[in-house]
DNA sequence: CTGAAAGCGCTTACAG
DNA sequence: CTGAAAGCGCTTACAG
C-alpha cells in the first residue's frame, strides 16, 4: 500500500538508482529525466521512508536530548530553543528525562547503545556526568549545557554563561542604589553556579568597602520556601539587612513573601534580587530584578553547536559563554 | 566496528535467525543454545541496531508529540506526563513544535509523510485542526490532549478535562464565601473552553439568584495585561465587584495587581480565582484559589490510551475526561 | 548520463 | 529445535 522507490522507479521508467539521484540531487542527470521522475514523485505523493533512508545511511537525523525534569520554570526556553534550531535543519528532537530515577537512566542507556539518534544535547541530572563522559569519551557526538556550571573536566564541548559577573552585576546595581548590608540565599553549595555567585557577589561588595559576613550568606536550595525560610531566620538572629540576593528567582518569591509578612516593604525597606529570570518574573508582585540567564539562547547555541559538529566543523574550544544580563525591574527601585 | 547480529551468530556458532529468536524470546528454543547466545551477547555488549530494527518491523517504536509552543506555563506538566508513560514502555518522544508558523508545519508534515513515528501526541496548535483531521483519517494513529475543549468533530480519540464544571465549583466556593458581585475575565471566545467556563460560572451564580449582568464579563485574552486591564476597565466604568473569576492564572495574577493598584486588598475586599493551577499560582502573592487542570494526568492518559491503541485495545469511545478540581488558597480566603 | 547489484542490520515466513 | 533465504526500502560503489 504505502509506495516505494521502486513504485516511483516503475513508473517513470528508471531503475531506482536514478529516482535515489533526484531525491538526493547527486550525480549528473539529464533533466528531462529528472523531471519525468520529479513529475511522478509529486503525482504519486511519493515521500522515502525515513526508517530505510536511516538504515541505509547510517544516520537518524535525530538529535536525542536528556534533562533533568521538565517541569523546572526555565526548562521549556532551553527546548524551545533547542527545537527551532533543529526543526530549521530538518532534525527531530528525542527527549529523555530522569524522572523515573535509575530506570529512566537505564532506558536513555538502551537508547544510546541502538543508536536511536545521532548526537546528544544534555543538561546534566545531578550525578551523572561521569555516566555523560564515558559515553563522550565512546564517540557520542554531544554538547553539555551546563546550568550548574560545574566544568566538566574539559573534555566535552559546553554551553554555559556568566554566573560571576551576573551577581556581580547585581551587587553593583545594589550598591548603586546605596543598599550596603545585603543578605544572600544561595544554591545547594555542591554547585558550581552557587560558588560562582556567591564570589562574584560577595568580591563587589567587599571591594567596595562592605564586605559582606558569613552570618549574612544562608545556604538554600533553589525552592521557595529556603527564600523565606532564610528571611525568618535572619529576623529571628537580628540581622539588619536592606537587600536580599538569591541565587534563583524560586527562592527571591519565597523572600518577597518573608518580608511582606514581617511588615517590611519591598523594596522601600528590602530590595531583593533574583536570578533565572523565569516567565513569572516580570509578572511577580512587585515584577522582580534579576539577573537574566540567556536559556533559549544556550539551548540554541547547543543545538547549533552539535549541528556544526555533524558537518565536521570542529566544535568550539570547549566552552561557549553566553552572557547573564542584569535587568531592573520594581523589586530594587520604588 | 560496530558489533552486529552476524557477529553473535558466528561467535556463538549459531544462525542469525537463532540470535534472533533468543534476542526476542520468540519460538522455542534449546536452554542450553539460548544461554550460550545471551553469554555471547553479553560479552560482545551486543544491542540490536534501532536503525535495523525499524526497518524490518516496519515500526519506530517513536511517538510524536506535536504542541503549539514549549514556554507555555503548563506545558512542562503535560509532556513530563506523556514522557514518563512512553519511556516506561520503551517509547521514544520525538518532539515538534508550531513556533516558527508554516515552516514548523511543513517540517511537521514531512516527517509524518516519511514515517518517522507510529502515532501522534497532540495539542492543536491554533488553526491546525482540519490538518490533523486529515492525518488522522489517512490512518496516523492519535490522540488529542484537548486544552480548549474544542469538540474535536468527534472522530479523533480526545483527552478533555471539566471546563463546567470546574468553573462552577469555583462559582460555589464564592457564593460560599459570601461574594455575591463577582467580575469574569474570559479567555478568547472562540475557544470551547471559555464557553464552557463562562456557562458553568454564570449558571450555578444565576440559580443562586446573583445573575451576572454583561457587563461584569470581560473579554480576555489568557495574558497577565488582560486581566490587569480588565479591572481598571471595570474600576473606570464604577462597577461593583467582590470577587474575579478568571480563565487562567495568568490572567489573574494580572487582577491581584491591578485590585492592589487601586488600593483595594485581596481577599478581603476582592476575592480572585483563576483557572490552571500552574505551579507558581501555589507560591503566587497571595497564594491564589485556582481551578486545577490535571495536566500531567491528561499527558499520561494520551500517551497510555495512544500505546493501548499500538497493542491492539480498541480506542476508548471518543473523550476521556480527567476532571479539574478547585483548590482554595489565600486569595479568595483571609 | 544510467543501471545492476551489493549492502545497511535486522525479522520472518518457510523448510527441515 | 535450527537455519538458509528473502525482504524491509533505501544508498552507494562499480560498470558501462
Amino acid at each position: 500500500m504505502p509506495i516505494t522507490i521502486a513504485d516511483v522507479a516503475a513508473r517513470a521508467k528508471v531503475s531506482k538508482t536514478t529516482v535515489s539521484r533526484v531525491l538526493n540531487g547527486k550525480g549528473e542527470l539529464d533533466e528531462s529525466t529528472a523531471a519525468r521522475v520529479r513529475a511522478v514523485i509529486d503525482e504519486l505523493g511519493y515521500v522515502p521512508s525515513a526508517r530505510a533512508v536511516n538504515l541505509a545511511r547510517g544516520r537518524t537525523r535525530v538529535v536525542g536530548m536528556l534533562v533533568p525534569s521538565l517541569t523546572w520554570p526555565w526548562m521549556g526556553e532551553v527546548l524551545q530553543g533547542a527545537v527551532d534550531v533543529l526543526e530549521a535543519e530538518e532534525y527531530g528532537l528525542l527527549l529523555f528525562t530522569c524522572n523515573r530515577g535509575d530506570d529512566s537512566m537505564r532506558q536513555f542507556g538502551a537508547q544510546v547503545a541502538a543508536k536511536s539518534f545521532d548526537g546528544l544535547l544534555v543538561i546534566e541530572p545531578e550525578g551523572t556526568l561521569d555516566y555523560i563522559t564515558t559515553l563522550h569519551s565512546r564517540g557520542l557526538p554531544m554538547v553539555l549545557i551546563d546550568d550548574r556550571d560545574q566544568l566538566s573536566g574539559g573534555q566535552i564541548p559546553t554551553i554555559g554563561t556568566t554566573n560571576h559577573s551576573g551577581a556581580a552585576d547585581a551587587a553593583r546595581h545594589l550598591l548603586a542604589i546605596g543598599r550596603h548590608k545585603p543578605l544572600v540565599i544561595t544554591g545547594p553549595a555542591r554547585f558550581g553556579c552557587t560558588v560562582q555567585r556567591t564570589d562574584g557577589f560577595s568580591s563587589v561588595y567587599a571591594e567596595a568597602g562592605h564586605p559582606i559576613s558569613d552570618a549574612h550568606v544562608m545556604t538554600g536550595d533553589f525552592t521557595v520556601a529556603c527564600g523565606a525560610d532564610g528571611v525568618k531566620q535572619a529576623i529571628a538572629l537580628g540581622l539588619e539587612f536592606d537587600a536580599v540576593f538569591c541565587h534563583n528567582d524560586l527562592s527571591a518569591f519565597g523572600v518577597v513573601q518573608a518580608i511582606q509578612d514581617s511588615g517590611r516593604r519591598v523594596p522601600d525597606d528590602v530590595a531583593v534580587v533574583g536570578f533565572d529570570d523565569i516567565p513569572m518574573a516580570a509578572h511577580h508582585q512587585p515584577p522582580l530584578s534579576t539577573v537574566h540567564q540567556p536559556m533559549r539562547e544556550m539551548g540554541e547555541a547547543a543545538a547549533r553547536t552539535l549541528l556544526a559538529h555533524f558537518d565536521g566543523t570542529p566544535v568550539p574550544n570547549r566552552q561557549t559563554i553566553i552572557p547573564a544580563t542584569f535587568t531592573v525591574r520594581a523589586s530594587t527601585q520604588a
